[in-house]
Parts: structure tokens; C-alpha cells; sequence
DNA sequence: ATGAAAGCGCTAACAG
DNA sequence: CTGTTAGCGCTTTCAT
């Protein structure tokens, strides 16, 4: 492996030159040594050492990415919404799994530091109690959190509230009183919001809230599954369902066939991200979608202009958008 | 940012000192000193600055992975095999997603290559024609591939020829004789041995390959769809479909209950993949299981293997599974 | 237009 | 048991 001295040597010059035409700076450097130089490169397929440079410069153009778990689809497309953008300015990530254990989460802040990152993008678990965090200290201002809105970081948030009023309204238009909830873990922002924005739709048609028309499950179809056969095993079965996410829909949906129910005659199911598999349920699924990928995206745009010291904006909401299909709707397949 | 040197002033020793209690080296330190060098840590909120580190040592613990995309759930399942590997073993992770085109593989490796990275797994596209490529001379000895036995790198593999030939005999054991394929692009490794498994399938049975039973997709729910229609739309109708990944498949159950098919009677559809709502969906998806996860822990395990110099498999096969469930068989939901 | 020299933060001989 | 010194490969004043 070569190092910027090689390249001098071969093309005659000093490495300070070698550097210059390198980063093609303002200074001016002759065009026939430039022409050598570029040469002595190519010969040797020099790369310049990333290390050096970043130890040198304090700036790496890598960024951490703080997150539960990348198989998950949600995150997974968020990643890509990050790197995306990354790419087209050199950024490169670093990959971090917490799967929202604590522990996970100060070790990762640690290790990002130690990695000498340019900023961190932090999205699932909670971060704000760690404020005292030294390790966080150090990265404090470039860091963007998607989907928490307690302050503290510039944030990159969903309507989760609203989406999921919004698929409630959609049901009680139809005519439905009894519109049962499948929630996610109530620990996390996303799920304690979705719950109230279900919530807040009933009080604002005027139905009260039932405890026994609500299950949590942990996102998993399985556990959308077994929360369906319990809401739907009541003598007073809910005539609709809301799942907090898609994947808990599908379990909720196999759950009343399994029960031999008609969907959607005999009961209504509506989803909550619009995975790419939503619309090929049969029949297929109503559900409020989520741009994950345009979440990653505003992320690191944010997180750039925090490292580049650009005016940014420190809260950037996205909006939901119902997607009515045939779970809800007769005139679907 | 606090460095060795604050440690060392703040303890009053050298900066050696430092390091070796910070290595735990083999050297002996008198342990008097070494808590005071540890408290200066502390006090200091010292870490010790990985770029620095690497460069001295030509060693960054991190490695590249390189794959189509992460937002696929393939490549992201077998990434957090990858990770959960690395993570035990100290080893971080910077990830390129390249959509399979040339420039960006091309262009990944080299910049693997300056962040000095100590290996890279790579998995998805062609990699094999790059050899005289100087960027991967670099690292040759440090590269595992997974899903491709062209060899020229230690490779994780998964038999799918094997699985798509178990599907297929499976439709053929049920008494199906004409059975139709949605495969995926043929470009890809995976995509060919899966059609070649049905083909082999077929032949063993003494069936003949009906250029017309064969449709090609993206591995899209979409692409399955459209595949599906036109095969079921042949005036002699396969009474059977393999799909190459369950993604098609559900298009393909989605296509066949527009047309009023009943499945399994109607029509009998096998998958490939194993995802998780497989068996979600209705009638539950009879499938051929791949260890995602277990090939990303195989590929880092051997990649620290290759890096250790320690002893390494080079080829590593995983079998796959017939899962059966409701769409081939009356009795399952 | 080019080069010499200093130093980013760290580890590893080599001394003592 | 502890310290001094020499770099790892690079960019950047400061000279020339």
C-alpha cells in the first residue's frame, strides 16, 4: 500500500505538492507537475490514507447511526434514506444495534466517539436521559433524533398522533362504534402516540374508551395474532381494528379469518406504515402511511448543515397520508 | 476533547504510562499508579482516539459490508448476523449499499480501501470481474463473499439450487404436473440456482420445461403479480406456482384470488425466504427457509478468521428448509 | 510555484 | 516499573 510519499518520490516532488494536487487546493500548482504527479497517482493506485487525514483534520465525513434493530423494515428504510444523502456529500455511516437496551445504546455513544464521527444520528430508545452522558457531551450539537419530540436535539418527527386519528376517523365514517386498538410497546414515543391518537379520535366522535378494546402487542405479527383473537373473542367483538403497525395487521387479519370472519364485512382492519407487502394482503390493507425513507433523508440533511454550521431547522414534522384499500373499503379486492 | 497527554499531566506520569494501563499490556504497572491513571481517565472522560490508534497500528476494527441494498430484508437480516458477530469481537461495521451497479461496487471498494477498513464481506452483484482491479489487490486476502461459489474468495453459501428442487419435488409429491416458476433476475447467482433447482426438479420427474410455465420478475410483489397473471392466464393453467422469493409469492396468491382461484384446491403456491409474515398470510405461505441471519454470522466469523490468520473454512454451505404450510396442503389455515 | 518542518494522538522499541 | 523517542500518513504554515 503506497503513502503520499511514494507518489512524491516517483513524480519528483515533495509531498506538500502531492497534497496540493490532491485536494486541488487554491494554490496554484504548475500543470506539468500536476501532470506528473497525477501520473505517479495513477501508477501506483495511491488512495490517501483516510486515517492520516481525519487524525489531522478532526473530521472524518463519517457519521454514526444509532438505531434498535436494522432488520427491522422501518429502520432499515430509514437507513437508507440517511445514506442516500450521505453518499452524495461522502459521508459514510457507521452502524450501531441497540435493540433499545440501555447498556447498548452509552456503549455505541462511546464507541462513535471513540471512531472520531463527524455527528450521530440517534433514532429508537431514549437518549434524553442521558444528557449527563459525557460521552454525548462531546457530540452534543451534531446530533438529529428522529421520531422524539422532547426537545433536547434538532429532531426529524412523524404525525404519528394525527395518522392514527386520522385512520380512526376513517372507520367511524364508515359507520363503526366499536373500533378496537392493537398498540406497540408504550415506551416508545411512536407507539404511546399512536395509542393516542386512537385515543383522541374516539373522544372526538364522542365514544368513550373502552379498556377491553384495547391490546398491546410488540409490533411482531404474532402478537398482532393473539391481541385480535383476544379483542375479537369478547361477546362484544369490536365491528373494526386498528393496528399500530402493518405487521400486526396481517397477524390481526389471519387471526379473523381464522374465526372465519369476512373482511371487510364482519370486521374492518387498518394498518399503520404501508409496507411495500400492505397492498398484496388479501384483501388488501388499508393503512396510514409513513415516508421512512424521506425521514432518513431530512435527518442527515439536518445533520449536515449542524456539522457545516448552516442555518437548519430544529424540528422537521412529516405528515401521514391515509391509503384506503380493500380491508376497509367494498369496492376493493 | 481530552487526549493521552491531559491523562498523562493530570497523573503525573508519562504518556506511556497511560497507554499501558489503558492496554492492560503485558507490562506491569505498579498498581498505585495505575489508579491514578485511572481516576485521571475518568475525571477526564478520556477515550482513547481510534484514528490515531489505527494509523499506528494498521488496524481499524472495522470492516466494510458491501450489498445491494439495505432496505431489501435479505441483505438487512443477514448485515445484523454480520453485527451481531462483530459486535462481540470489538468490530464496527460501515456499510455501502451499491444497487448492484458497477460504479458504485467499483467506487465502495475504494473507499473501503482509504478508510482502512480490516476486511470486507460483500454480497449481491459481481465482484469476480474486478479482480485485476487494484483497489481489491489491496484487500484480497481480507474479503469473504457470501451467496456466489464462482470461488476466488472464501464464500458463505446457501444451497438453493437444493431448496428450489425440494419445493418444486414437494408440488410434484402433491401430484401437480404442471407447475409454473416466477423467478428472479437471472444476473444474480441466487436468481439462476433457483431456477435451475426447478428445472432439475422437473427433470427428475420426467417433465418436460415449458418455456410458457416459466415468467421471470423482480423479486417485487408486483413483478410476482404480473408474473402470475400471465401464467394463469395460459389456456392449460399450472395448477402449482414456485415463486423464487416470497415477496413474488404473495403477488402471485394476490393474482390468483382476483381470478376467483381458490388455494390451495385452485392452486398451489410455494415460496422462498422464510420472511416473517409468511405465515400470515391466508392461507399461511408454504416456503423454503434460508438462514439469513446464520449467513452473516458465518461470513463474519470467517472474515475474523481470515484477518486472525487463524484456520478458515473456505467455503461454507447452509442448507435450506421446506417449510409447508397452508397453501400447499388442505389441512393448515 | 515549490519545499521543509511541525504536529494531529497514539504505541512500541529502547533505555534506565 | 517508568520515561524518552521515533514515527504511522497526512495537511498546513512559513520560507524560498
Amino acid at each position: 500500500m503506497s503513502n503520499i510519499q511514494d507518489v512524491a518520490a516517483r513524480a519528483n516532488v515533495s509531498i506538500t505538492t502531492v497534497s496540493r494536487v490532491l485536494n486541488s487546493s487554491l494554490h496554484r500548482v504548475n500543470p506539468r507537475t500536476r501532470e506528473r504527479v497525477l501520473k505517479a497517482i495513477q501508477e501506483l493506485d495511491y488512495r490517501p490514507n483516510a486515517l492520516a487525514r481525519g487524525l489531522l483534520m478532526k473530521k472524518t465525513m463519517t457519521i454514526g447511526v444509532i438505531i434498535p434493530d436494522i432488520s427491522n423494515h422501518y429502520y432499515a428504510e430509514i437507513v437508507r434514506g440517511i445514506q442516500d444523502v450521505g453518499d452524495q456529500h461522502g459521508y459514510n455511516i457507521v452502524l450501531q444495534n441497540t435493540d433499545r437496551r440501555q447498556e447498548r445504546i452509552v456503549k455505541s455513544i462511546y464507541l462513535l466517539r471513540e471512531k472520531i464521527v463527524d455527528g450521530v444520528i440517534f433514532s429508537g430508545g431514549i437518549i434524553h436521559g442521558f444528557e449527563p452522558l459525557s460521552a454525548l457531551k462531546e457530540l452534543k450539537d451534531r446530533v438529529v433524533v428522529i421520531g422524539r419530540h422532547e426537545a433536547n436535539f434538532p429532531a426529524v418527527l412523524v404525525d404519528n398522533i394525527g395518522g392514527a386519528s386520522q385512520a380512526v376517523q376513517h372507520l367511524a365514517d364508515l359507520g363503526h362504534q366499536r373500533i378496537g386498538f392493537i398498540g406497540g410497546p408504550q415506551a416508545s414515543t411512536t407507539g404511546a402516540d399512536r395509542l393516542r391518537g386512537y385515543q383522541s379520535a374516539l373522544a372526538q366522535n364522542g365514544y368513550p374508551t373502552e379498556a377491553g378494546l384495547i391490546s398491546l402487542g410488540n409490533l411482531t405479527p404474532r402478537s398482532g395474532y393473539e391481541a385480535a383473537r383476544k379483542l375479537l373473542g369478547e361477546r362484544d367483538r369490536p365491528s373494526a381494528l386498528f393496528a399500530a403497525n402493518d405487521l400486526m395487521a396481517f397477524g390481526a387479519v389471519y387471526a379473523a379469518r381464522e374465526m372465519s370472519l369476512q373482511i371487510p364485512e364482519d370486521l374492518a382492519v387498518v394498518g399503520f406504515d404501508n409496507i411495500p407487502l400492505s397492498s398484496y394482503l388479501v384483501p388488501s390493507l388499508t393503512t396510514v402511511e409513513i415516508p421512512m425513507h424521506s425521514l432518513g433523508v431530512a435527518a442527515m440533511e439536518t445533520l449536515i448543515d449542524l456539522i457545516s454550521r448552516n442555518p437548519f431547522e430544529w424540528m422537521r414534522w412529516f405528515k401521514t397520508r391515509l391509503i384506503v384499500r380493500g380491508s376497509t373499503a367494498r369496492n376493493h379486492l
